[in-house]
DNA sequence: ATTATAGGGTCAGAAAAACTGAGTCTCAGC
DNA sequence: GCTGAGACTCAGTTTTTCTGACCCTATAAT
């Protein structure tokens, strides 16, 4: 007695995806970013569920969305259940290739922090697989498949290595003699990384209070290039001290003024809260530490 | 300092969903049709994950597929939260329409059990909206938005209405004069249902032990059709009685012969064990129970 | 008041994912 | 040595999902 199956079926998991993304976050335009697709598609996905449950999620405002009391009733259950398919995923990737680390970093933490220290962390650690994706904001570790996060944080999650950051504007030693006093930064050419722009304000309130700074120059944005630049001689940069270490060190770059300006967000390298089930994560961390 | 993103993002939601489903089941075959698509489909789709986490998860043997160890860990994790989410599905379909009950039926049970007792249910149960939807097998109600399973069962979930259910020889009173005795039956038309088709030696098991019965005639793949054609008097059909009562009672049909067949499976009526929540639900199924 | 701006909505077209269908392969059991 | 169940393959197609460009609205800023 076969017939043909108007089969009812489950809504399309990405659209219960999107729906405990927005839900979680508050905003279509925070589940999309979470999820890597446009608002858009946010949109369409919570519509579809919508139209599916036949009840309205959300409440549009234009400020905004807003869960109904149905969506807000319904939200912790998938929050719970996502959280679940997350702990699941992370569990066998883990299980499948316990040797592999992932790590998501800003991309001048990557290249200026984690690259010096790659060899030392790869001689400590042999076997260990270290992968690296850069990207602009931390990710939802709870949802994409990363072990570790190398970010600028004022307050990192507990059990994060943190290197305490500072502002200091370096240069080559040849331009180092044009500069004695902060106002010369007026007259000088002044590398500037659009992500960090205000880091040239932030400097100047603490180093010359009260007194005006105007930097002008090139601007960049990508950080290393800014330092390729410092080093090339080509100006001077406002530097973050963590990231400028080595060429400090070597002679390459030097502080022309005495002053540094410290930072509330420092260098924090995170993992999951609670999740200490890999090793080779927990190595990673700690040898990171240790290199600080 | 944007950088373009080769984002390492999570495996689709769907091939984690063929994976659950096919480490639940122990088989593809079985995954596959839970889940509405095509063996290949299923196939494909554990492939992808594979190749995404970069080992296997199943071993491949000419009998099936089994659980590699890895699949083993994996698995129960992906149960329970594929468990979660449709939890979360079920309370958000009930939170958003509590009154609207979808059933699963087999198709002759739909159309020959619970059509007749609709009108009362709908006196009975006024607001309750009911939907059927055919089907050959009880869906996964942990899976599939689905209130209540129709179905014939000899050992059905607790809490099931469970109505007995025999079998007999029914004809309309014009032929039955032709009839005293079951062998009678060689000679007379005989209606089957291809899915039905060994209740005829079923019968002639119980009521002429020993004795040869070869049925012939027009073979249905509807039930409803062949009680429409034994309503006709085209023939003798192999009644479930639960099936034809009405038209026993009314004296449209009749049974030439005393003997029933009893069978192991009866019509039962049963909502997923343990979900409670849905006062519309329990509502249909005690009042199914009053009315069985 | 006007102008920005942030957050959503809409639509057509494009891209990606998923599925089907037909054929193949391989063992286990007869 | 067949047969059948179960899985694989692959080309082609369907469905889903996404983007990109646009519009709309209410708050915030000027």
């Amino acid at each position: 007695m076969p017939v043909a199956p108007p089969f009812p079926r489950l809504p399309s998991l990405n659209a219960l995806r999107a729906f405990e993304a927005a839900a979680r976050l508050g905003s279509f335009a925070l589940a999309a970013e979470e999820l890597n697709v446009t608002p858009g598609a946010v949109t369409a996905q919570v519509k579809a569920l919508e139209a599916e449950v036949g009840a309205p999620l959300f409440e549009r405002r234009a400020s905004g969305v807003r869960l109904t009391a149905l969506g807000r009733r319904a939200a912790p259950g998938f929050v719970a259940a996502f959280d679940a398919l997350g702990d699941a995923v992370r569990a066998l990737r883990r299980d499948a290739a316990p040797r592999r680390v992932h790590v998501a970093a800003l991309p001048a933490l990557a290249e200026l922090w984690l690259g010096p220290r790659l060899p030392e962390l790869r001689r400590r650690l042999p076997g260990v697989e270290l992968s690296v994706t850069a990207m602009e904001q931390p990710p939802n570790l709870k949802r994409v498949p990363f072990d570790l996060c190398l970010f600028l944080r004022a307050d990192p999650p507990p059990g994060a290595v943190r290197v305490a950051d500072d502002l200091l504007p370096v240069c080559t030693p040849g331009l180092a003699r044009d500069l004695s006093r902060p106002e010369d930064l007026n007259d000088a050419v002044c590398l500037t990384d659009t992500a960090w722009a205000e880091d040239w304000q932030h400097w100047a309130a603490v180093a010359m209070p009260g007194r005006g700074l105007a930097p002008r120059g090139p601007i960049f944005s990508l950080y290393a290039l800014a330092v390729q630049e410092a080093l090339n001689g080509a100006g001077v940069l406002m530097a973050h001290r963590a990231l400028v270490a080595q060429h400090l060190a070597s002679g390459a770059l030097v502080a022309p003024f005495g002053v540094a300006a410290p930072l509330r967000a420092g260098i924090a390298l995170w993992r999951l809260p609670g999740d200490a089930a890999q090793a080779s994560v927990g190595k990673v961390l700690r040898a990171l530490g240790d290199l600080a």
